[in-house]
This record gives C-alpha cells, structure tokens and sequence, in this order.
RNA sequence: GCUCCUGUGGUGUAGUCCGGCUAAGCAUACUGCCCUCUCAAGGCAGUGAUCCCGGGUUCAAAUCCCGGCGGGAGCACCA
C-alpha cells in the first residue's frame, strides 16, 4: 500500500515522491498505524527511495496495473451555509433580530438578520423580530415600519414580532429583585461624577446605601426625581478589568413620549439590561451581534446569573460595512440634510431603499452575506463582490436595449429599411421588439472618435456600413447585411423615435473620510422607444455599457458593469 | 493609556476546536483563450499565499504552546 501510495505522489509530482506527504497519506488512510508510526516510516523512507529512482513511465505503469483503485479521487465534502452552533438541537434553535427603530435599515442591519434567519432554518428552528424600542428619545413609529419593510424586501421571514416595551412590567419586576437582593442600587452622581469614578476605580457613596435607601429612590424615579438625577446601577465590581462591569447602568429616566407608549413609561432600561431579560424570556438559545458589544457579554451572562435566568448562547460576528459607504446615522443623516445626498435612498448609500433602487436584488444580498461567514476578523469586504453576485442574478432577466452617449449624427445614406425586429435578450426567450428606422441614427461619441472615412463597421442587429463622412454629421453606406465577426459592432438609436433619458452613476460616497463631491454622475443619453413600455424597477442592460435598473420614465440607476 | 477581539494570495473566505488523507480549497479581481450580432452572462486556462513575525513541542504545525508585531473595538443615563 505504501509503494502504492509513494507511486501516486511521485506521479502527481513529476516522479518525485516526498517522506512527509505519505507518512501523512499512510496515516490518513490507516489511522489504527498511528501508534506504530516510528516502526513504519524506516518502510516509507526505503519505499520513496525505490520510487524516486525509477522513470517516469515506470511509475505509471505500475500504479495503473497494481494500484488503480488510488486513482480514483474522492471528492472532498465543503461545509455549506453557516457553521454549526454549539449546543444547537434540531427545531429547538430559536434566534432573534433586535434592531433599534431609530433609523432606516442598511447592509448591516441585512446581514445580521440573514444570519439570524438562516441559522433558525438551519435547525429546523424559528426566528422572532424584535424591536428593541427603549430609548424614546430616539425611536420613531416610521422606523419600526422601515424596518418590516426592508426585512420584507430582503424576504427575511420572521416566526414572531415584538417589542422590548411591551415588557416593561416584567422589566420593572427583575430590576426590584435586583434591587431587594442587593445587585442593584440607585445612583444620585452625576454623570461626569460616574464616568470619572467608573474609569478610577472608585466607589461612590449610593452604593453604599441601605434597601430602604434604594427602594424609597427606586420609587422616586418614577415621579420626583428629574431625568439625570438618578439611575439603577448594578453591583458589579468597580476593580474590574472590564469596564463595562464597574457598576454599569440598568435603568434610566427618560421623559420623551415613546412612539408607542406615549407617556405611559418614563424609567427605561438600557441596553444590556432589556436584552439580557428579553433574551432569556423570549426563549432565545443563540443571540448573535456584532463584535462592539463582545465585552458586554460578561454582564449579560453575570446579569443572568443574578436574576436566576436562563442563559442564552451569545456570539459575535464582525460589522459589515464597505469602503467609502458609511453606515453610521451620525454621517448619513447631516449628508441627508444638507442636501448632499437625495435622502436615505439615494442609490450611493448602503440603505436597503438606496441599494434597491440601485438596482440590487435580495437574493444577491443573501448570496453576499452567506459568503462572508461568521466571523469576527475585521474586514471591509469589496462593493465589486456583491456585484458579481448581483450581476449572475440579473442578466438572465435583464433586457438588451441599446443606449448612446454625446450623441454623434449618422446618416446611412443608402439604407431602405423601415424596420427591425430585435431579441430582448441574447440566451433567454423574453420577445422581440420592433424599431422603427429611416437611415438617420444616434451613435456613441465615443465610438465615432474612433472611426475614420473608409472604416467598416457593424451596427448590432442591423447591417455593416462604411464611413463615408465623419464629423458631427457622419454618414456611411451599407457594404452587407451579413454578420461579420471580424469588424467593430457598435449599437445604435434611431433617430426616429429617441428617448431622451439621464443615467445616474454612483461612486464612493467618501475617499479618505472625504465626502466626495464627484460621488454622483448624472449622464444625459438617449436609447430606444421600448424604454418608456418597461415598468419601474425594471433591469436593463444597455449594451456595451452595463447593467441599470429604470427609477422613472426619464432616469436610470447604473448598477454595475 | 487600559482591556478585549482579530491577523490565510490584491480582496472576501474554507480549513484551525480534535496536528497528518490539501506542497493550502472556493469566490472575487486581474490576464488569456473559447462561445457570442455586447466590453455581459457562460465555458476553459493562467497569474497570485514562505497561512503576520520569531522561537518551542512533534516523525509531522496554518492548526498546539510561549514571546513579539500589525489592525480593530470598547472604556455613555445610545443601541
């Protein structure tokens, strides 16, 4: 089996074998000789020296009559999707997204979501959404809307929706135990006070207090105290390496009607505290979010623990974002405001409403995202690898129209045709459509640069002409209507019936933390009559220039090459 | 500054937990050819990685251990 073995590697190589190669070979096949490795490697070492001594021919010869069965190459098995999840148990896993409704869904808020989802269907488990709505201060009704909306788009099905303020009496209730068993107290510090003793180490003296302290203040942050005056604050340890564990913040008061309670509420738990409960009680087996929040995890375990909670499994995966595509609000919005961009749709922003109107489709979002995998090195994954995705999925159903910038005159002086019928699509059947011509066309700026008087071009679909005049009123006559390989093929716009349209061409919206004032292109360009039959949305590929999805009857998107 | 996380071709990843059946797989990008009435899609081929660096353990290290270095994040009454 060795000689076998050796004989395959040197044939793979050249007819040189290597020792290591087949000792690793050796063990791979036969692992019970593991424990008898040092009897056998003085065989394969001898084996290998036999090998590599005979030719090239002989090698084969022998591997084809002796060994043929090695020939044979198993395919190796690749995990697809996902990785598996710790302690996960077929129809048992429940995930769930928990987006602020503070602002319109982006990439980020996509891949979160297609991860939560696809590894609920993965085991065969269920997915609920949840709004993590307890910061008044920021959340709008239009946003929790905009975010079904986009979850939608993005055909990420949910088993559940809820709030996090639906909760709040169970919340209340955790934070007085917390408070009655001595994890929690109330803080009467100011802000800076906190932050400066959190960061030295330092205890204040409202951690000292006694319960009847804490419960009369508790019961003050419901109506007495002011909104900064007090907060619950959970007994963790101030020595902690972990700055998050040096007594952080559990409940706040907030005075801001929320979109959905209105006035109903006005001391609010904060982040860690709402999920650690709504996790556990929502059932949640694995929590995943990004990698900001990892120093988190120990209070949220630590905070189970001491409110005697089931403990969910929780992950992080890294923030996706693209270069020069900011996702933050704290950038989008005052580009939003000041009239930089168009709004939160505007097809240079990484906003599910603007990568839709830019023409890219869920389904190459999902392909997207499943390609990252999950994990947690930092990276800034290229825009071009959604597009190739994007492209694979839409030229299949993309219409062939032609389309001509800086438009050049062309006359074909001896043309007698009145009109053509064109294929909408080169591979796949979507119709034909008729254009209507009389000798006069429309053709690229670019292309006629290029053409010189007695040059032979193609006009696609049509027929081959010669230049017989250049300049902006060009003018050439017809040589053959029979397709001929060899020669430029340009397309081309009746002059007949044009359409004039504006072509939008998006670019990094920031180079260097830049804005860049170029970010938008706007092409005037003329195409064909059909245009104006296809619906909004439609994807189109202008032949010779690339892929765009039409926005209105005088705009397109461009997409992608 | 302190703490945590992270480091595989230009880029994104698989493999790392449980060292060997992979002289590192896939995708993207780039180049060339084929196909094609598009510079698209499709097919084929090619370029490109001493698996961050240095030690150690072992017959064997991308994988385990130790020590460096680079990058990112957190240090809010935001999530």
């Amino acid at each position: 089996m060795i000689r076998g073995i050796a004989l395959l590697n040197a044939s793979e190589h050249d007819g040189k074998t290597r020792n290591d190669s087949i000792i690793s070979k050796v063990i791979g096949t036969k692992p019970e000789l593991r424990s008898r490795i040092k009897d056998v490697i003085p065989l394969i070492s001898q084996t290998v020296i036999d090998v590599n001594k005979l030719s090239v021919e002989i090698q084969r010869k022998e591997l084809e009559s002796k060994y043929a069965e090695l020939l044979i190459v198993k395919p190796k098995q690749e995990r697809i999707g996902l990785p598996p999840l710790e302690g996960a148990e077929q129809g048992k896993v429940i995930t769930r997204f928990p987006p602020e409704p503070n602002g319109y869904p982006h990439i980020g808020h996509a891949k979160a979501s297609i991860i939560d989802e696809e590894y609920a269907k993965m085991y065969g488990g269920k997915l609920i959404l949840r709004f993590d709505d307890t910061n008044p201060e920021k959340e709008r009704l239009e946003y929790y809307a905009a975010i079904k909306v986009g979850l939608d788009w993005l055909g990420v099905k949910y088993d559940l929706i809820k709030n996090t303020s639906d909760d709040m009496e169970v919340i209340y209730k955790k934070a007085k135990e917390l408070i009655d068993a001595g994890h929690a107290y109330v803080c009467t510090c100011d802000k800076e006070t906190i932050s400066k003793n959190r960061r030295e180490m330092i205890q204040c003296k409202c951690r000292a207090g006694n319960l009847e302290q804490n419960n009369i203040r508790w019961n003050k942050m419901f109506d007495k105290f002011k909104p900064g005056e007090a907060i619950v604050r959970f007994r963790g340890d101030m020595s902690s390496e972990n700055t998050v564990m040096r007594d952080p913040t559990l409940l706040r008061i907030i005075d801001e009607s929320h979109p959905i309670h209105k006035n109903k509420y006005r001391v609010w738990p904060n982040y860690d505290f709402a999920v650690s409960i709504e996790d556990s009680i929502d059932g949640i087996t694995h929590a995943f979010r990004t990698k900001e929040y990892e120093l988190r995890t120990e209070l949220y375990y630590t905070l189970l623990d001491k409110m005697g909670m089931r403990k969910p499994k929780m992950l992080e995966f890294s923030r996706l974002e693209f270069e020069g595509m900011p996702v933050s609000k704290r950038v989008l919005k005052p580009l939003v405001e000041e009239g930089k961009v168009s709004g939160f749709d505007d097809p240079r922003l990484p906003t599910l409403e603007g990568l839709r109107r830019r023409g890219i489709v869920p389904e190459a979002i999902r392909k997207f995202v499943m390609s990252l995998g999950f994990t947690k090195s930092d990276t800034m994954p290229p825009f071009e690898t959604l597009e190739s995705f994007n492209r694979k999925i839409i030229d299949p159903e993309s219409i062939r129209l032609f389309i001509v910038f800086d438009p050049v005159k062309l006359t074909v002086t001896n043309n007698n045709l009145t009109e053509i019928e064109v294929s909408n699509h080169p591979q796949n059947n979507m119709g034909k459509r008729q254009i209507k011509i009389d000798g006069n066309f429309y053709i690229s700026g670019s292309d006629a640069k290029t053409l010189k008087i007695g040059d032979e071009i193609r006009l696609l679909e049509l027929y081959n002409i010669r230049i017989t005049k250049t300049g902006p009123e060009m003018e050439g006559e017809i040589t053959d209507t029979n397709y001929k390989p060899d020669i430029p093929k340009i397309q081309w716009v009746s002059r007949k019936n044009p359409v004039n349209i504006e072509v939008l061409i998006s670019d990094v919206l920031f180079i260097n933390d830049q804005f860049n004032e170029n970010s938008l292109e706007v092409k005037q360009a003329i195409t064909e009559q059909h245009y104006l039959e296809l619906n909004v949305g439609a994807e189109i590929q202008f032949v010779r220039f690339g892929y765009c999805r039409k926005d209105s009857a005088n705009q397109a998107i461009y997409t992608h090459k």
